[in-house]
DNA sequence: CTGCCTTACGGGTCCCGTAAGCATC
DNA sequence: GATGCTTACGGGACCCGTAAGGCAG
């Protein structure tokens, strides 16, 4: 008899829908059915009514939903008062993010700081090639980072945004002219290569080691800031794949943007330090949970 | 945060004692430990003062126990209620028990009826041989049986037993006169052979395949019953290790009990089919739980 | 030095997702 | 046939125990 097996009895008495229930509280339907499975078998009593096409509460179930509405509501009270009687709880969580990525994550932003009032978000930008070090060293609480992140010490939350990606060329170029490219095409140019700060298999996610066929992207000349990237490409010497995110906020003089159309979709995740269990980080990971993902 | 975190809690700020804490709730003093540093690093707020010497709820902490312990109360009251309504409350559970051990169970019986009115108990007598097939076949709904049981399908429960060991021997026997056994000497007679029902490891586990110091038991005559085992051995054939609880209760013609000094304590657990998962099964294993083992 | 609480580490359990099954419309 | 609840099965996370560490009397 868990807390997680009540909230998931509860949402379904509201609900009266296996799959609503399963995507409110983004599990899969069929824990929605085991989870209520093992309550009737345990208290030996049907909650609901169910044939594949209706849900409805049976007399025990409408009392029970009451009296435990009730005692998690009382629950959750109390845990919040002691939760806002702690330092933590008015912090100033520092969150790192890519460029102007910011802009699209008002929404989260903005459901944050209403509903915890006590506590603020500041955005820090970072860059790929520190993106790792500034969250250990903690010079950022929590960064928004593309997906897979694999590390022991970091704890990986909700992904906050999904979008496409972009190749940014020197204006003029071949891509340039064609209007777009593939993850074949990388292989016939030089990337910026970021250095060895970040995880070898994190950075491949955004800048491929070998194009689909297996033909070597060669690494370019060693940049490691965003304008610096851009510097590099500009110049002439190099292309570089981003997130579609880049080319919305910036036009810089002598780039173009051409979509790179058969890479898979970005995915950007919160991520912060697994010893730093904060309410502050707790909160903000609730919130970018219920509030889903912004596609781009 | 979960609801076994907080039993803890409460348990600790009642007993203000982590050892005393641990003992009750069945669980490792660093269990507790660990337990309450998740959750003041989840709140960002020490709930209790420690010392290595004393135990003392914090303003905040003391405030949360008393929000909590209301919750909690609410949410079995709703629980209780629910599991009440159901038909599964009323019902009569089948208890299989080796021979005499029901006497010695009277505690626990009578705790189960006091504490579950609408329930009952009803004592069948198990034999080595079929212990295990009639709970499969479902002719008892939960056995009492000595340890180890690692069976894929079975549950093993709360130990209500501990006891010694005899060895039963015809009268005017070598060891009858010694007055004592060891388990070197069960190399030099035929102990009875109680078949292929019940698995080889448990089985083992009273009738040892071979002594300490590697020589092979004998399994002589074969016999399924408490009381074919007391025939044999009274017509001379062989002897046979049992609990001491056989001792206790029976005085059979023909026959002496004599301890079994150098063999490991039995452990009797209740068990039952993991399918079962009902509220009588778990009110009977709760009430074991909290009463602790019978020792003989 | 002796309790008593904390930290480190490994194993077992169970939560949960994937995929297939089955019933109702 | 489509929608929607249930069952089967495997992987991974987390609970928890053991053992060693640290701190007060």
């Amino acid at each position: 008899m868990e807390l997680r097996d009540i909230e998931i009895f509860l949402t379904l008495a509201q609900e009266l829908h296996f799959g609503r229930t399963a995507e409110r509280l983004h599990v899969s339907q069929a824990r929605v059915s085991q989870s209520v499975a093992k309550q009737e078998r345990r208290l030996g009593v049907a909650l609901f009514d169910r044939t594949s096409r209706s849900v409805s509460l049976t007399p025990v179930g409408r009392r029970l939903r009451e009296d435990l509405q009730q005692a998690v509501d009382l629950l959750h009270e109390g845990l919040a008062r002691a939760e806002a009687a702690g330092p933590g709880a008015g912090r100033t969580l520092r969150l790192g993010v890519f460029g102007h990525a910011g802009h699209e994550l008002r929404p989260l932003v903005d459901a944050f700081r209403a509903r915890y009032p006590g506590s603020d978000i500041q955005l820090n930008e970072i860059n790929g090639s520190d993106a790792f070090t500034a969250l250990r060293a903690g010079d950022t609480d929590v960064n928004v980072l593309w997906l897979p992140v694999a590390e022991p010490d970091l704890t990986v939350g909700p992904t906050v945004l999904t979008g496409g990606r972009v190749l940014a060329v020197p204006t003029g170029h071949p891509l340039a002219v064609r209007g777009g490219a593939t993850l074949e095409d990388l292989a016939d140019h030089h990337v910026v290569d970021l250095g060895p700060d970040a995880p070898e298999y994190w950075v491949a996610a955004m800048v491929p080691l070998r194009t689909p066929s297996g033909r070597r992207v060669p690494r370019g000349p060693a940049g490691r800031t965003f304008h610096e990237i851009l510097s590099l490409v500009a110049s002439g010497r190099c292309v570089h794949p981003l997130g579609e995110i880049a080319a919305r906020y910036n036009s810089p003089p002598g780039i173009v943007f051409v979509p790179l159309r058969d890479a898979p979709e970005l995915q950007y995740a919160l991520t912060w330090r697994s010893t730093d269990d904060s309410p502050a980080v707790r909160a903000l990971a609730r919130t970018a949970a219920e509030l889903g993902p912004i596609t781009l």
